[in-house]
DNA sequence: TCAATCCGGGG
DNA sequence: GTGTACGGATTGA
């Protein structure tokens, strides 16, 4: 098969409907959908009609149905056809004026098969349909955005400033708004009874500014539900829609997850589900912008706790508060939801969905399903039960601290191996699983190369778009049953190919005469010899690369002073320039006490620069200040969450007391579920709420002991046992120590497992 | 070791 | 009243 070299064109990843300007659609099970299109300012609702469609693996659940389903008639009110394919699978494709009407008749026919209540096309096997507005888009072509650039779409961000987080017993006194277009202003209800007027307000602006897209930071965890929470007290009646559609804002649950709301007309997008891709250290919305840069000049930070306070005393500053985060907000959007925005393009399915979908089942599937139903050929059937899940290979080959230490990896390494091996779904006979992944790749290839020369359009993130569909292939092989196309024997055949590009890559870079010291899954640390340049490095790559096979290409990943191998994947690094990376739990538990925390980066930097001293000098530091009560209670505490209510503590008391809700008690102090509090261990008094940071009345014994034996343990691995009994003893020299300036750090190579099983994690490949 | 569960984040 | 599914860390058996 050729392509042309032209971006955008190709039917099953575009669709095979190029309709422009698609900004939102609504569809119900009878077949209407509302599609509103954006051109230039104009904005039009089109009405339009489907058959709503199921396929299914045989008819005998419609057989009651008689003459009333007919062969081949679209107009009919059950049809069916045959579609190509065979034995074994989804062979039928059905449709019908009412799929709702659909799917009762399904499931009447299941319920008098088995004897038993169907109530959900879940519990039955053997059919798959999607839900109205994916069936549109599906059986029409069509996707969202086509034409359009991310600021074409009218986006309004707004944010509710409340007197607290729950809409029992808090109420909404700010209302930020903003738009693209703009708009400015803040809404406001000084007085409890102005509440309603609010709440109206803001959807007074909905209707004026009339936004295709309504953007907040956890907008579907916080403001909405509140919103929806205090407009039931208050009888206001909450209407995002848009006009000549049903009315409304409406929860909707998919699956386990939580729940996300939606309105007609308007796709209601939340930039935490995005920014959650992102593994950051914290999802919030100003450590995001300001890790990213977005945070305005002269930034308002103000305490969540203290906002309605200082609201009273100080409502310029509120406001102007209010205002910089739907600013941050609209900033974060820009960055974060371009690729789903690009996404939107392709799959079909609704912008909203897109931001929390995962890339395998959310888009992935969706465009394997759409090219199926367009060449009207069967799904695959229900899955047997597959062989287990292999993941890819982790091997720890040294720990102990290794200095000049280099990392390597192979890029894109399952992406590669799919294509260059050719392993796609056994049951995907069309082949689009493999087509997809190729004509991504390529044109990932083309938008990256048009983004760096500067090219007019939104490359950069077209192409971050493909590079997360391209990279939920190898998951979406594994996804097994859940997944339409899922073969889990596929997914072994890429991880089997992974570990065996990976001993490639030990293997041959060990024959050069490194020290490996971590291998995970597509990636290895190892360290050079004394006396190797960068470039002697890059070389042994570049040999190394060269016995890989086409289309598998190992790169220079970066390169390091020292290194501290503690467990697989917990590790520390001390980069060229000084700077101290930490890696895993290990070295990052977020419940880890400051003071500790503290100790820890400074001991390891002394660790890997190889100064011995200077680690038994932090570790007496810590000791004295710890036990010495040198240090605050803010620095020994450690924040604690909450998991139970006051009730529900209260019950479960008598089995079993535990010491934070038995603190909370003795301090007098009410909470909810869900709370954080911070806790430290009290001299005599046991574990205390933290009422004084600044006090110092903590339990010497106690956090002497946890820097020992939680904290300092961590540097074990790199010392003789000689070496860390001095350097953490607690009393003076004795006679027959090594002096410290003599002793050194150490490294061992970890023996080989024998009992033939890798150290084995599941890390997914990038 | 593996599965079930919790959690994020919002004022 | 819908054929839908986050990802990582932690905990429990």
């Amino acid at each position: 098969m050729t392509f042309s070299p032209d971006l955008g064109t190709d039917a099953q990843l575009f669709g095979h409907d190029a309709t422009p300007g698609i900004v939102s659609v609504h569809a119900d099970h009878r077949g209407r959908a509302w599609v509103w299109r954006r051109v230039g300012e104009s904005l039009t609702l089109e009405r339009d009609t489907f058959r709503p469609w199921l396929f299914a693996a045989d008819l005998r659940d419609l057989e009651h149905l008689g003459s009333r389903l007919a062969w081949n008639d679209d107009s009919a009110e059950f049809a069916v056809r045959s579609l190509r394919g065979g034995e074994g699978r989804l062979r039928y494709l059905l449709t019908a004026r009412d799929g709702q009407a659909l799917r009762q008749e399904v499931l009447r026919g299941a319920s008098k098969r088995s004897g038993r209540r169907v109530t959900g096309l879940r519990d039955l096997p053997g059919y798959h349909g999607v839900q109205p507005v994916e069936g549109y888009l599906m059986a029409s072509g069509r996707t969202y955005f086509k034409g359009l650039e991310f600021d074409g779409p009218v986006r309004l961000q707004f944010d509710l400033e409340t007197t607290g987080l729950d809409p029992a017993t808090s109420r909404i006194f700010m209302i930020a708004v903003r738009d693209n277009r703009g708009f400015e202003a803040v809404l406001e209800a000084r007085r409890a009874n102005e509440e309603a007027a609010l709440v109206e307000g803001l959807m007074r602006v909905l209707r004026e500014r009339d936004p295709d897209i309504i953007e907040n930071h956890n907008i579907h965890g916080f403001d909405l539900p509140f919103l929806q929470g205090r407009a039931e007290r208050l009888g206001v009646t909450l209407n995002f829609s848009r006009p000549g559609a049903p009315p409304g804002l409406w929860r909707v649950l998919d699956g386990g997850r939580d729940a996300h709301w939606a309105c007609a007309g308007r796709e209601i997008v939340d930039t935490i589900d995005a920014v959650r891709r992102l593994n950051l250290p914290s999802a919030g919305l100003k450590a995001v912008s300001q890790l990213f840069g977005l945070a305005p000049e002269g930034r308002v930070y103000l305490e969540g706790a203290k906002i309605a306070q200082t609201y009273v005393s100080q409502p310029a500053l509120v406001r102007r508060y209010a205002l910089q985060d739907v600013q941050e907000v609209e900033a974060l959007a820009r960055r974060v939801l371009a690729p789903s925005f690009a996404l939107a393009r392709m799959a079909p399915r609704p912008y909203h969905r897109l931001p929390y979908a995962g890339t395998a089942m959310g888009m992935l599937e969706p465009m394997l399903v759409r090219a199926y139903l367009r060449a009207a050929h069967a799904l695959p059937g229900p899955q047997p039960p597959g062989e287990a899940h292999q993941g890819g290979a982790v091997t720890l080959f040294a720990e102990g601290v290794l200095r000049r230490v280099v990392k390597a990896d192979v890029a894109s390494m399952y992406p590669s191996l799919i294509r260059h091996g050719r392993i796609g779904p056994v049951s995907d006979t069309l082949g689009v699983f493999l087509h997809l992944m190729d004509h991504l790749t390529r044109l990932r290839l083309e938008h990256k190369a048009a983004a760096r020369r500067g090219d007019p359009g939104e490359h950069d993130a077209m192409q971050n778009a493909m590079k997360l569909v391209v990279n939920s292939g190898y998951g979406y092989l594994g996804a097994g049953r859940m997944s339409v196309f899922g073969d889990v024997q596929a997914a072994n055949r890429v991880t089997t190919r992974g570990r065996e590009t990976l001993r490639l890559v030990t293997d041959g870079l060990a024959d050069r005469g490194v020290t490996l010291i971590e291998a995970d899954t597509d990636g290895v640390y190892f360290s050079v010899p004394e006396g190797w340049s960068e470039e002697d490095e890059r070389r042994v790559i570049r040999e190394v690369d060269a016995l890989l096979p086409d289309g598998v290409t190992l790169e220079f990943d970066g390169r390091w002073a020292a290194m501290l191998s503690h467990e697989t994947k917990n590790y520390a690094l001390l980069g060229y320039d000084g700077q101290l990376d930490l890696r895993g739990a290990a070295f990052t538990s977020s419940r880890g006490e400051a003071y500790g925390r503290a100790f820890l980066r400074r001991a390891v930097t002394c660790l890997l620069q190889g100064d011995v001293p200077g680690v038994r000098a932090a570790f007496e530091d810590a000791l004295d200040d710890v036990t010495r009560g040198h240090l605050r209670n803010a620095e020994v505490a450690s924040r604690v969450r909450l998991t139970r209510s006051e009730d529900e503590y209260r019950q479960s008391r008598p089995g079993r007391q535990e010491a934070v809700y038995e603190a909370l008690f003795r301090a007098g102090r009410a909470w909810q579920a869900g709370d954080r509090v911070i806790v430290y261990q009290r001299a005599g008094a046991g574990l205390c709420m933290l009422d004084d940071p600044d006090d110092r009345d903590y339990d010497a014994r106690h956090y002497g002991q946890v820097l020992l034996n939680g904290f300092a343990t961590r540097l074990r691995k790199g010392l003789t046992a000689d070496g860390y009994a001095q350097v953490t003893r607690q009393r003076q020299p004795g006679l027959f120590d090594t002096p410290l300036t003599d002793l050194r750090t150490v490294w061992q190579p970890v023996p080989a497992r024998t009992d033939g099983r890798a150290r084995s994690g599941s890390s997914q490949a990038e």
